[in-house]
DNA sequence: ATTAAATCATTCGAAGTCGAACCAGATGGA
DNA sequence: TCCATCTGGTTCGACTTCGAATGATTTAAT
Protein backbone atom coordinates (compact mmCIF):
# COMPACT_ATOMS: atom_id res chain seq x y z
CA UNK A 1 0.00 0.00 0.00
CA UNK A 2 2.14 3.11 -1.40
CA UNK A 3 1.35 6.45 0.77
CA UNK A 4 2.53 7.69 -2.46
CA UNK A 5 -1.16 7.79 -4.27
CA UNK A 6 -1.75 11.86 -3.98
CA UNK A 7 -5.02 10.62 -3.60
CA UNK A 8 -6.69 12.80 -0.64
CA UNK A 9 -5.19 16.06 -2.16
CA UNK A 10 -4.66 18.86 1.00
CA UNK A 11 -6.02 22.25 0.72
CA UNK A 12 -5.88 22.57 -3.53
CA UNK A 13 -9.53 23.42 -4.46
CA UNK A 14 -10.93 20.20 -6.28
CA UNK A 15 -10.18 21.83 -9.72
CA UNK A 16 -6.41 20.99 -8.98
CA UNK A 17 -7.60 17.42 -7.89
CA UNK A 18 -9.04 17.02 -10.96
CA UNK A 19 -6.25 18.19 -13.30
CA UNK A 20 -3.69 16.04 -10.83
CA UNK A 21 -6.31 12.83 -11.62
CA UNK A 22 -6.44 14.07 -15.56
CA UNK A 23 -2.93 14.66 -15.83
CA UNK A 24 -2.03 10.86 -14.51
CA UNK A 25 -4.93 8.86 -16.30
CA UNK A 26 -3.60 11.05 -19.88
CA UNK A 27 -0.12 9.45 -19.24
CA UNK A 28 -1.55 5.99 -18.14
CA UNK A 29 -3.82 5.89 -20.81
CA UNK A 30 -1.60 6.60 -23.51
CA UNK A 31 1.50 4.26 -22.35
CA UNK A 32 -1.41 1.60 -22.58
CA UNK A 33 -2.65 2.32 -25.39
CA UNK A 34 1.24 2.80 -27.34
CA UNK A 35 1.78 -1.01 -26.27
CA UNK A 36 -1.17 -2.59 -28.20
CA UNK A 37 -0.87 -0.47 -31.52
CA UNK A 38 0.09 -2.32 -34.51
CA UNK A 39 4.03 -1.89 -34.51
CA UNK A 40 5.30 1.22 -34.98
CA UNK A 41 2.29 3.42 -35.08
CA UNK A 42 2.54 5.99 -32.55
CA UNK A 43 -0.56 7.43 -30.32
CA UNK A 44 -0.27 10.75 -32.79
CA UNK A 45 -1.01 8.97 -36.17
CA UNK A 46 -3.20 7.28 -34.49
CA UNK A 47 -5.00 10.39 -33.30
CA UNK A 48 -5.12 11.71 -36.57
CA UNK A 49 -6.63 8.28 -38.06
CA UNK A 50 -9.11 8.23 -35.97
CA UNK A 51 -10.03 12.45 -36.44
CA UNK A 52 -10.08 11.93 -40.08
CA UNK A 53 -12.34 8.72 -40.03
CA UNK A 54 -15.06 10.21 -37.13
CA UNK A 55 -14.56 14.30 -38.61
CA UNK A 56 -14.07 13.57 -42.78
CA UNK A 57 -11.81 13.18 -45.71
CA UNK A 58 -10.41 15.99 -47.27
CA UNK A 59 -8.46 18.76 -44.46
CA UNK A 60 -5.55 20.36 -44.80
CA UNK A 61 -2.63 19.46 -42.38
CA UNK A 62 -3.00 22.71 -40.27
CA UNK A 63 -6.94 22.09 -39.49
CA UNK A 64 -6.20 18.98 -38.20
CA UNK A 65 -3.26 20.32 -36.29
CA UNK A 66 -5.40 22.69 -34.87
CA UNK A 67 -8.32 20.14 -33.86
CA UNK A 68 -5.55 17.41 -32.50
CA UNK A 69 -3.93 20.60 -30.19
CA UNK A 70 -0.35 19.89 -31.80
CA UNK A 71 1.61 21.70 -33.75
CA UNK A 72 2.16 22.04 -37.52
CA UNK A 73 5.24 21.14 -37.36
CA UNK A 74 4.73 18.02 -35.47
CA UNK A 75 1.36 17.26 -37.91
CA UNK A 76 3.71 17.67 -40.74
CA UNK A 77 5.95 14.46 -39.50
CA UNK A 78 3.23 12.54 -38.55
CA UNK A 79 1.41 13.26 -41.91
CA UNK A 80 4.71 12.37 -43.71
CA UNK A 81 5.20 8.81 -41.42
CA UNK A 82 1.29 8.19 -42.62
CA UNK A 83 1.79 8.62 -46.32
CA UNK A 84 5.30 6.76 -45.55
CA UNK A 85 3.07 3.71 -44.58
CA UNK A 86 0.37 4.27 -46.96
CA UNK A 87 -2.16 5.12 -44.67
CA UNK A 88 -3.14 8.58 -45.94
CA UNK A 89 -3.06 9.91 -49.42
CA UNK A 90 -1.79 13.61 -49.81
CA UNK A 91 -2.91 15.74 -52.64
CA UNK A 92 -2.62 19.61 -53.40
CA UNK A 93 -5.31 21.97 -52.23
CA UNK A 94 -7.76 22.74 -55.76
CA UNK A 95 -8.34 26.08 -54.94
CA UNK A 96 -5.50 26.79 -52.28
CA UNK A 97 -1.87 26.65 -54.04
CA UNK A 98 -0.12 26.32 -50.83
CA UNK A 99 -2.65 24.07 -49.20
CA UNK A 100 -2.32 20.29 -49.20
CA UNK A 101 -5.49 17.62 -48.11
CA UNK A 102 -5.26 14.56 -46.73
CA UNK A 103 -7.09 11.72 -47.98
CA UNK A 104 -7.14 7.99 -45.64
CA UNK A 105 -6.23 4.76 -48.21
CA UNK A 106 -7.97 1.56 -47.11
CA UNK A 107 -4.77 0.67 -45.86
CA UNK A 108 -5.69 4.08 -43.13
CA UNK A 109 -9.31 3.25 -42.84
CA UNK A 110 -8.44 -0.58 -41.92
CA UNK A 111 -5.42 0.00 -39.02
CA UNK A 112 -7.76 2.46 -37.28
CA UNK A 113 -10.36 -0.04 -36.93
CA UNK A 114 -8.06 -2.59 -35.82
CA UNK A 115 -6.29 0.23 -33.50
CA UNK A 116 -10.01 0.97 -32.23
CA UNK A 117 -10.07 -3.03 -31.64
CA UNK A 118 -7.03 -3.11 -30.02
CA UNK A 119 -7.82 -0.34 -27.65
CA UNK A 120 -11.06 -1.63 -26.63
CA UNK A 121 -9.36 -5.07 -25.63
CA UNK A 122 -6.57 -3.03 -23.60
CA UNK A 123 -8.88 -0.27 -21.89
CA UNK A 124 -12.17 -1.69 -21.22
CA UNK A 125 -11.58 -4.87 -19.15
CA UNK A 126 -9.54 -2.59 -16.98
CA UNK A 127 -12.22 0.03 -16.31
CA UNK A 128 -15.12 -2.56 -15.37
CA UNK A 129 -15.68 -1.32 -11.71
CA UNK A 130 -16.28 1.71 -13.65
CA UNK A 131 -20.24 2.30 -14.13
CA UNK A 132 -21.01 3.52 -17.34
CA UNK A 133 -23.49 6.10 -16.25
CA UNK A 134 -20.83 7.51 -13.55
CA UNK A 135 -18.67 8.40 -17.52
CA UNK A 136 -22.12 9.81 -18.95
CA UNK A 137 -22.49 11.97 -16.30
CA UNK A 138 -18.92 13.63 -15.92
CA UNK A 139 -18.43 13.87 -19.61
CA UNK A 140 -20.54 17.18 -20.00
CA UNK A 141 -18.75 18.98 -17.52
CA UNK A 142 -15.54 17.58 -19.19
CA UNK A 143 -16.68 18.92 -22.44
CA UNK A 144 -17.16 22.30 -20.46
CA UNK A 145 -13.92 22.75 -19.21
CA UNK A 146 -11.84 20.95 -22.35
CA UNK A 147 -13.99 23.86 -24.15
CA UNK A 148 -12.88 26.88 -21.38
CA UNK A 149 -9.42 26.32 -21.71
CA UNK A 150 -9.38 25.78 -25.55
CA UNK A 151 -11.27 29.25 -25.28
CA UNK A 152 -8.55 30.54 -23.21
CA UNK A 153 -5.80 29.22 -25.44
CA UNK A 154 -4.75 32.60 -27.29
CA UNK A 155 -5.74 34.84 -24.56
CA UNK A 156 -2.08 35.85 -22.68
CA UNK A 157 -3.80 38.24 -20.05
CA UNK A 158 -5.86 36.65 -17.39
CA UNK A 159 -4.84 40.25 -15.83
CA UNK A 160 -7.72 40.37 -13.28
CA UNK A 161 -6.48 41.96 -10.54
CA UNK A 162 -6.80 41.44 -6.90
CA UNK B 1 -17.11 27.97 -35.55
CA UNK B 2 -14.90 24.89 -36.47
CA UNK B 3 -16.75 21.96 -37.23
CA UNK B 4 -13.50 20.06 -36.11
CA UNK B 5 -14.03 19.88 -32.20
CA UNK B 6 -14.75 16.25 -31.38
CA UNK B 7 -17.49 16.46 -28.88
CA UNK B 8 -19.75 14.14 -30.14
CA UNK B 9 -18.03 10.87 -30.23
CA UNK B 10 -19.72 8.64 -32.88
CA UNK B 11 -20.47 5.22 -31.87
CA UNK B 12 -17.37 4.60 -29.80
CA UNK B 13 -17.67 3.66 -26.16
CA UNK B 14 -18.27 6.56 -23.69
CA UNK B 15 -15.24 5.65 -21.78
CA UNK B 16 -13.23 6.52 -25.00
CA UNK B 17 -15.07 9.82 -25.18
CA UNK B 18 -13.75 10.70 -21.57
CA UNK B 19 -10.11 9.59 -22.55
CA UNK B 20 -10.16 11.91 -25.63
CA UNK B 21 -11.46 14.64 -23.52
CA UNK B 22 -8.85 13.90 -20.82
CA UNK B 23 -6.47 13.82 -23.03
CA UNK B 24 -6.95 17.44 -24.25
CA UNK B 25 -7.66 18.53 -20.99
CA UNK B 26 -4.36 17.57 -19.86
CA UNK B 27 -2.80 18.87 -23.18
CA UNK B 28 -4.31 22.14 -22.81
CA UNK B 29 -3.93 22.73 -18.78
CA UNK B 30 0.01 21.82 -19.40
CA UNK B 31 0.64 24.19 -21.90
CA UNK B 32 -1.54 27.06 -19.77
CA UNK B 33 0.69 25.39 -16.65
CA UNK B 34 4.03 26.00 -18.69
CA UNK B 35 3.42 29.69 -19.56
CA UNK B 36 3.14 30.80 -16.62
CA UNK B 37 5.27 29.26 -14.23
CA UNK B 38 8.16 31.20 -12.91
CA UNK B 39 11.58 31.15 -15.66
CA UNK B 40 12.79 28.21 -17.04
CA UNK B 41 10.60 25.89 -14.26
CA UNK B 42 9.22 22.80 -16.18
CA UNK B 43 6.38 21.32 -15.02
CA UNK B 44 7.65 18.01 -14.74
CA UNK B 45 9.86 20.14 -12.02
CA UNK B 46 6.93 21.82 -10.50
CA UNK B 47 4.92 18.26 -10.20
CA UNK B 48 8.00 17.00 -8.42
CA UNK B 49 8.44 19.92 -5.86
CA UNK B 50 4.69 19.85 -5.39
CA UNK B 51 4.61 15.83 -4.53
CA UNK B 52 7.38 16.39 -2.30
CA UNK B 53 5.33 19.37 -0.39
CA UNK B 54 2.03 17.49 -0.60
CA UNK B 55 3.62 13.91 0.73
CA UNK B 56 6.55 14.65 2.42
CA UNK B 57 10.63 14.92 2.30
CA UNK B 58 13.08 12.43 2.43
CA UNK B 59 11.57 10.20 -0.64
CA UNK B 60 14.22 8.22 -3.10
CA UNK B 61 14.10 9.85 -6.34
CA UNK B 62 13.06 5.91 -8.09
CA UNK B 63 9.88 6.35 -5.25
CA UNK B 64 8.91 9.87 -7.00
CA UNK B 65 9.34 8.54 -9.86
CA UNK B 66 6.56 5.73 -9.64
CA UNK B 67 4.65 8.01 -7.66
CA UNK B 68 4.51 10.29 -10.48
CA UNK B 69 4.69 8.08 -13.34
CA UNK B 70 7.51 8.71 -15.59
CA UNK B 71 10.76 6.76 -15.82
CA UNK B 72 14.25 6.84 -13.61
CA UNK B 73 15.92 8.54 -15.96
CA UNK B 74 13.69 11.55 -16.40
CA UNK B 75 13.68 11.53 -12.94
CA UNK B 76 17.27 11.71 -13.03
CA UNK B 77 17.64 14.62 -15.33
CA UNK B 78 14.18 16.75 -13.12
CA UNK B 79 16.38 16.13 -9.61
CA UNK B 80 19.63 17.38 -11.22
CA UNK B 81 17.98 20.62 -12.58
CA UNK B 82 16.04 21.04 -8.95
CA UNK B 83 19.06 20.51 -7.25
CA UNK B 84 21.16 23.30 -9.92
CA UNK B 85 18.53 24.99 -8.92
CA UNK B 86 19.04 25.23 -5.17
CA UNK B 87 15.28 23.63 -5.00
CA UNK B 88 15.97 20.54 -3.66
CA UNK B 89 18.73 19.27 -1.37
CA UNK B 90 20.25 15.69 -2.27
CA UNK B 91 21.41 13.31 0.89
CA UNK B 92 22.59 9.86 0.48
CA UNK B 93 20.69 7.56 2.30
CA UNK B 94 21.12 6.31 5.71
CA UNK B 95 20.69 2.97 5.98
CA UNK B 96 20.64 1.79 1.73
CA UNK B 97 24.51 2.56 0.10
CA UNK B 98 23.22 3.00 -3.31
CA UNK B 99 19.99 4.95 -2.50
CA UNK B 100 19.63 8.35 -2.26
CA UNK B 101 17.19 11.36 -0.21
CA UNK B 102 15.73 14.15 -1.80
CA UNK B 103 14.98 17.31 0.62
CA UNK B 104 13.26 20.61 -0.24
CA UNK B 105 14.92 23.90 0.62
CA UNK B 106 13.58 26.78 1.89
CA UNK B 107 14.00 28.17 -2.07
CA UNK B 108 11.87 24.90 -3.17
CA UNK B 109 9.40 25.49 -0.56
CA UNK B 110 8.62 29.29 -1.78
CA UNK B 111 9.17 28.52 -5.52
CA UNK B 112 6.23 25.98 -4.82
CA UNK B 113 4.29 28.22 -3.35
CA UNK B 114 5.02 31.02 -5.99
CA UNK B 115 3.58 28.47 -8.40
CA UNK B 116 0.72 27.37 -7.02
CA UNK B 117 -0.24 30.79 -6.83
CA UNK B 118 0.39 31.70 -10.47
CA UNK B 119 -1.23 28.76 -11.28
CA UNK B 120 -4.68 29.09 -9.60
CA UNK B 121 -4.19 32.96 -11.00
CA UNK B 122 -4.22 31.06 -14.79
CA UNK B 123 -6.34 28.07 -14.65
CA UNK B 124 -9.27 28.79 -12.07
CA UNK B 125 -10.68 32.14 -13.75
CA UNK B 126 -11.06 30.56 -16.52
CA UNK B 127 -13.24 27.52 -15.35
CA UNK B 128 -15.56 29.78 -13.93
CA UNK B 129 -18.80 27.89 -15.59
CA UNK B 130 -17.70 24.91 -14.11
CA UNK B 131 -19.50 24.31 -10.04
CA UNK B 132 -17.42 23.08 -7.44
CA UNK B 133 -20.22 20.71 -6.87
CA UNK B 134 -19.26 19.17 -10.40
CA UNK B 135 -16.13 18.67 -9.91
CA UNK B 136 -16.47 16.92 -6.52
CA UNK B 137 -18.96 14.58 -8.25
CA UNK B 138 -16.63 13.55 -10.61
CA UNK B 139 -13.63 12.87 -9.13
CA UNK B 140 -14.31 9.61 -7.27
CA UNK B 141 -15.06 8.34 -10.66
CA UNK B 142 -11.56 9.48 -12.38
CA UNK B 143 -10.18 8.47 -8.95
CA UNK B 144 -11.01 5.00 -9.34
CA UNK B 145 -10.33 5.09 -12.84
CA UNK B 146 -6.68 5.88 -12.38
CA UNK B 147 -5.99 3.45 -9.24
CA UNK B 148 -7.29 0.73 -12.42
CA UNK B 149 -4.92 2.00 -14.90
CA UNK B 150 -2.15 2.16 -12.50
CA UNK B 151 -2.93 -0.95 -11.09
CA UNK B 152 -3.18 -2.82 -14.68
CA UNK B 153 -0.17 -1.33 -15.75
CA UNK B 154 2.28 -4.02 -15.11
CA UNK B 155 0.12 -6.94 -16.25
CA UNK B 156 1.02 -7.33 -19.99
CA UNK B 157 -1.26 -9.84 -21.03
CA UNK B 158 -4.85 -8.77 -21.44
CA UNK B 159 -5.36 -11.97 -22.77
CA UNK B 160 -9.36 -12.04 -23.70
CA UNK B 161 -8.66 -14.39 -26.90
CA UNK B 162 -11.17 -13.91 -29.62
C1' DA C 1 -1.50 46.91 -60.59
C1' DT C 2 1.28 46.89 -56.53
C1' DT C 3 2.24 46.44 -52.05
C1' DA C 4 1.53 44.77 -47.12
C1' DA C 5 -0.17 41.42 -44.09
C1' DA C 6 -1.66 36.81 -43.20
C1' DT C 7 -1.50 31.80 -43.90
C1' DC C 8 0.38 27.25 -45.36
C1' DA C 9 3.84 23.75 -45.22
C1' DT C 10 8.41 22.96 -44.21
C1' DT C 11 13.16 22.98 -42.17
C1' DC C 12 16.20 23.77 -38.42
C1' DG C 13 18.01 23.68 -33.63
C1' DA C 14 16.96 22.81 -28.75
C1' DA C 15 14.82 20.28 -25.14
C1' DG C 16 12.65 16.46 -22.95
C1' DT C 17 11.26 11.56 -22.47
C1' DC C 18 11.65 6.80 -23.15
C1' DG C 19 13.84 2.11 -23.50
C1' DA C 20 18.05 -0.56 -23.09
C1' DA C 21 22.29 -1.19 -20.98
C1' DC C 22 25.63 -0.58 -17.05
C1' DC C 23 27.66 -0.67 -12.46
C1' DA C 24 27.26 -0.49 -7.38
C1' DG C 25 24.96 -2.06 -3.53
C1' DA C 26 21.44 -4.99 -1.12
C1' DT C 27 18.83 -9.32 -0.42
C1' DG C 28 17.96 -14.11 -0.28
C1' DG C 29 19.17 -18.92 -0.29
C1' DA C 30 22.52 -22.82 -0.78
C1' DT D 1 30.66 -17.72 2.95
C1' DC D 2 29.40 -17.47 -1.75
C1' DC D 3 26.44 -16.84 -5.43
C1' DA D 4 22.21 -15.43 -8.03
C1' DT D 5 18.84 -12.10 -8.21
C1' DC D 6 16.87 -7.75 -7.52
C1' DT D 7 16.85 -2.81 -6.94
C1' DG D 8 18.70 2.16 -7.27
C1' DG D 9 20.85 5.68 -9.92
C1' DT D 10 23.10 6.84 -14.06
C1' DT D 11 24.55 7.13 -19.01
C1' DC D 12 23.58 6.46 -23.82
C1' DG D 13 21.06 6.59 -28.34
C1' DA D 14 16.71 7.17 -30.73
C1' DC D 15 12.55 9.57 -31.13
C1' DT D 16 9.15 13.20 -30.68
C1' DT D 17 7.76 17.72 -29.70
C1' DC D 18 8.06 22.54 -29.59
C1' DG D 19 9.48 27.43 -30.99
C1' DA D 20 11.51 30.34 -34.38
C1' DA D 21 12.53 31.26 -39.01
C1' DT D 22 12.02 30.57 -44.26
C1' DG D 23 9.59 30.47 -49.04
C1' DA D 24 5.66 30.32 -51.43
C1' DT D 25 0.96 31.84 -52.03
C1' DT D 26 -3.34 34.01 -50.99
C1' DT D 27 -5.93 38.00 -49.48
C1' DA D 28 -6.84 42.81 -48.76
C1' DA D 29 -5.89 47.50 -49.24
C1' DT D 30 -4.07 51.30 -51.75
Amino acid sequence: MPSDTPSKSGGDPPLFALLNEVSIIEHLARNRLERVLPDGLRVSHFVVLNHLTRMGDGRSPARIARAVQVERPAMTNTIQKLEARGLVRVGPHPSDGRGKLVFLTEAGRAARAQAVTAASAAILPIATGIAEAEVLAALPMLRRLRAALDAARDVDEPAPEA
